[in-house]
DNA sequence: TTAATACAGGTCATATTCCGCCCGGAAATG
DNA sequence: CATTTCCGGGCGGAATATGACCTGTATTAA
């Protein structure tokens, strides 16, 4: 019982037996000074486990009373999805929290599982490989892009989600795509989960508009004083998704395929444009033919992806897209011929 | 983490997840050098912790499987993980079990949450929207087909892991691409996830080969008498990616793209193919250019990713892409002119 | 057999931490 | 109001922890 880390856990084993203590009865039993036993109390919270502080007389230390988690009675079904959504989230590392931390959650989760119930998982998490893949469809972001916030990231989502709920407004520091920092003051409106990615929508009170922010560029989320008035006919989701599809200089295109729907849709997700069966202009062949509407950013992605479709189309809008589109015809006719 | 105490504390933590652990692990997941891990093991074992060492290869860490640490709560993070977690995978639906399990999965580990965390936990569900994106990366299977098996997916995959770690052969109805059905004769050696799916690898018994099978076109799992003897040097996820990449008739594609090389990453996923920084041909410029290595079973895929690239590239194998390419060139140059 | 892996543990110089002892403060009780 | 109890800052010296380096030994694969 010489080395702190012993006492600490005599610490937490005194507290165990239930009942309140004070910090002399507990200074003298593990032969500490009571300034340190309040230091050991600090550690244990640091810990996260629950030591309650109970002031004035009668008053003392006690463990909050749902430290231990309840044995979870989950099926095999169940226990499973349980495990295995941590699991498959640890390999993606999506979300708001790291993957370390899905190792705890999951470590903690499976000791309170049933024993039997927990040698079959077990059986699983040894049998299964995942391969190294990452995550695909992050075209969108710029991923290499380092995430300083990833720590505290299941804080500002806590954070934002109650804030959120309660209406109240809330500040942090944002860093733009530029790499500048600058604090925001903002009511939060919603979150939406899109790509991987969380976006924030709220209102902007220092520029008065409506804005979008990405989660993982934010820090120091603190709540201001006050309340809101949410507005009433709010969507999140058309906020994040309509930038993205519908951004300021973006292209209308319209283009004619001769392909199956299933086969577009694999290169132009639902969020980017429309696709609906068609009539041809020319009569000669009476069906095949798709209508596609899309928004786009940069027309030379319009020019990849019908390149990359490698189908029969007609563009139709805009008259720039066949400029592009024959440029990059040249451009691979000449590379090929080197 | 800074407290020797917090991290012995940490280290039983990790003991505590099961399985053996070598110091090299654990000195790097605790931040400290090994040979202080070996001291908190010591530290651990004066607790009466009953920490077994294993000597050799293959050796490490692990706790005498009576001993158990009161499973702690799970904190903010944590909590956060396994909800989190557990939607992400209900939307996504990949994985063993279906919606509804998560569901029900879900309700009941948000009630053994601490009332506190549970409450903020309800805030982030009712403040996060998810898009109705589907999960990208379905290129390669025909998702559209029905999932007969879905809602006996987490016994399949828990008798069969069991099977494999108990090396006993199964037998299963199996539903071929084509629609067919038929009961395999299976020893079980690997579960491979790849792509939001699963894939058993083992050897059929029928066939006196080592097969791949899709573990959602899978029923009716049972356990045969007797047991194997697993092959010494088997590797499912070789086995699973191996037919994905290097296909029978496929092609062996080299070329240079001037490009950065996350860029490049984007349309050309690890399992396909190589990406590496390469010297010019011409010494003209001194950088930039990447070497790429890739297998496909397609040169119009192939084409059509250089099109949707649109960096300058090199093409040095085969002589049949530049043809390819040419061909897709004159396309698009065709096209655009309608 | 040899090589590789991984636990076991000694020693020593140097940080770092821990501890007890101050202190003033805040909250609950009566 | 006084009392009890938690709360936590600061300080200096003692105790401890740490990393670097080293030798030894058990186990397994080739």
């Amino acid at each position: 019982m010489t080395r702190p880390t012993a006492r600490v856990l005599a610490l937490l084993e005194l507290l165990q037996a239930g009942g309140t203590r004070t910090v002399v009865d507990l200074a003298e039993r593990l032969g500490v000074d009571q300034r340190t036993v309040r230091r050991y109390v600090e550690q244990l919270r640091e810990m996260d486990i629950p030591v309650d502080g109970v002031r004035g007389r009668y008053g003392g230390y006690r463990l909050a009373r749902h430290y231990r988690m309840p044995p979870l009675m989950l099926n095999d079904e169940e226990g499973l999805a349980v495990v295995w959504a941590l699991l498959v989230n640890q390999h993606a590392h999506s979300g708001p929290v790291t993957p370390l931390v899905m190792e705890t959650a999951t470590a903690k989760v499976r000791r309170v599982l049933p024993a039997a119930l927990a040698r079959r998982i077990d059986a699983v998490l040894r049998a299964v490989d995942f391969t190294g893949e990452r995550r695909p469809g992050a075209e969108d972001h710029d991923d290499a892009e380092a995430r300083p916030g990833a720590d505290e990231g299941a804080q500002t989502l806590l954070g934002l989600a109650e804030a959120a709920r309660d209406q109240r407004p809330v500040a942090f520091a944002y860093r733009t795509r530029q790499g500048h920092a600058a604090t925001r003051h903002v009511q939060p409106h919603g979150i939406v989960a899109y790509r991987n990615l969380l976006y924030l929508t709220g209102f902007d009170a220092d520029r008065q508009a409506q804005r979008t922010y990405r989660l993982d560029r934010m820090a120091d989320l603190r709540l201001l004083p006050g309340t809101f008035e949410a507005p009433a006919n709010i969507d999140p989701v058309a906020q994040v998704l309509g930038p993205l599809s519908a951004a300021p200089s973006r292209y209308d295109v319209s283009v004619l395929i001769r392909a199956d729907p299933a086969y577009v849709r694999r290169w132009i997700p639902e969020t980017l444009g429309s696709v609906a069966p068609a009539s041809p202009p020319d009569a000669a062949d009476g069906h095949d033919w798709l209508q596609v509407f899309l928004r786009a950013e940069r027309l030379e992605w319009v020019a990849g992806t019908l390149a990359m479709l490698d189908r029969p189309f007609i563009i139709q809008q805009p008259e720039t897209l066949k400029t592009v589109v024959l440029a990059l015809g040249r451009r691979l006719a000449e590379r090929s011929a080197q």
